[in-house]
DNA sequence: ATTATATCGATAAAAAAGTATCGATAGGAG
DNA sequence: CTCCTATCGATACTTTTTTATCGATATAAT
């Protein structure tokens, strides 16, 4: 696995799949970092020192962008080639939300999901509880979405931690733990949400 | 409505209601920058320079700050006093997961969800589209959430704002048009996927 | 051919965010 | 009572991120 040690700032980094969603959505063969900036209210410089960070290509003036690079380039970069393979622990409204969702990358699979229900369990895609450590070691799982109630998340975290789990998005409203070497993203929607409220009253 | 202008960052506002939460869930009377900052891998420093920001309550050395001040000092900054009125546009599984999510701070309340398909519509809280414009209208609604496919976000999203919406919540993978004095927020779970995956092969 | 303009990359400046330092103090230990 | 330690607030410093400036260049218009 290449070790990118560079030090592409975590701002830029959650642009990059907005850049790639304008990139693959228009139909030109080049497109200019004012055009993109105007697409996601960004500064056109901001976009180009972006864009400068994960490829090589070099845009025209007057003409902008190669798109077609662009997109293999921080496609690349985001690893966003080899296909991947995720469960969902949870199987409830959000869980089987994600399971559906259409917005995900391609190469994005989510190829089970697991809940306690066993009146839930297709035996297809979800399954019981009990079958966890099985078809995660079998497959080599190494990236989970955890979508149990708040008062399981942390055990589910841990459980999901000792099968070799390395990344985990927790959507249970609670700050899980992990070790220093696991990934984690508290995904925080009561956050969101109060951010989101909170700019309504500046206005 | 009170102005508040100051200029809080949004790194700081983001973690608000991280504190928040872990403040309602302490049994102790005070607590410590040292332990908030633990409990979400900050350093001390900055939940103090944050808290600071937010309230004027002062910690004692040695001993912390008064939960309750900084709880009743966040809620206000927050807003999280008046209740709020919020609408979900899409009944699919993401939007009822939604309504159904048990992370919101109490006041949060999803009055009604919308959906094209009838079979969904309940007359309880959820309504066909039809009936977006009058309920909206009459209940004086001014949050809305988008969890519509899409190619109908924008629409939506157009149709909302003239409604007199004034906040959305896009959970659509596209990134959605709003005039300046409408606020909104692009969830992008795609882009947050990305980056995890991303992080996961840094390590 | 000349000029105007959109765009680029590089570098510099500014702004924002995070971190370190330090003197002060409250409470507990000896 | 005296000393030690955890913690505080204030200030200064460092790093990161964003924005501005500027000369260069590709295309289009005159």
């Amino acid at each position: 696995m290449e070790n990118k040690l560079n030090s592409i700032s975590l701002a830029t980094l959650h642009r990059l799949p907005k850049y790639l969603r304008i990139l693959k959505s228009t139909t030109d063969d080049t497109i200019s970092s004012t055009k993109i900036a105007e697409e996601l209210n960004l500064s056109a410089i901001q976009v180009r020192k972006d864009l400068a960070t994960v490829s090589k290509s070099e845009g025209k003036p007057k003409i902008g962008f190669e798109v077609k690079d662009l997109i293999s380039d921080i496609e690349e970069y985001l690893n966003l080639n080899k296909s991947k393979d995720i469960i969902v622990v949870g199987a409830g409204r959000l869980g089987q939300a994600l399971m559906n969702y259409t917005g995900f990358e391609n190469d994005v699979n989510i190829k089970f999901a697991f809940d306690v229900d066993r009146k839930k369990c297709d035996n297809k895609k979800i399954f019981h509880n009990d079958r966890l450590d099985e078809l995660v070691m079998k497959n080599n799982i190494h990236v989970a979405i955890i979508t149990v109630p708040k008062d399981e998340a942390q055990n589910m975290c841990d459980r999901l931690v000792s099968l070799g789990i390395k990344a985990i998005w927790n959507f249970a409203p609670v700050n899980l733990k992990v070790p220093s070497d696991i990934t984690i993203r508290n995904e925080d929607l009561s956050a969101s949400l109060a951010v989101l409220l909170n700019r309504l009253n500046i206005k």
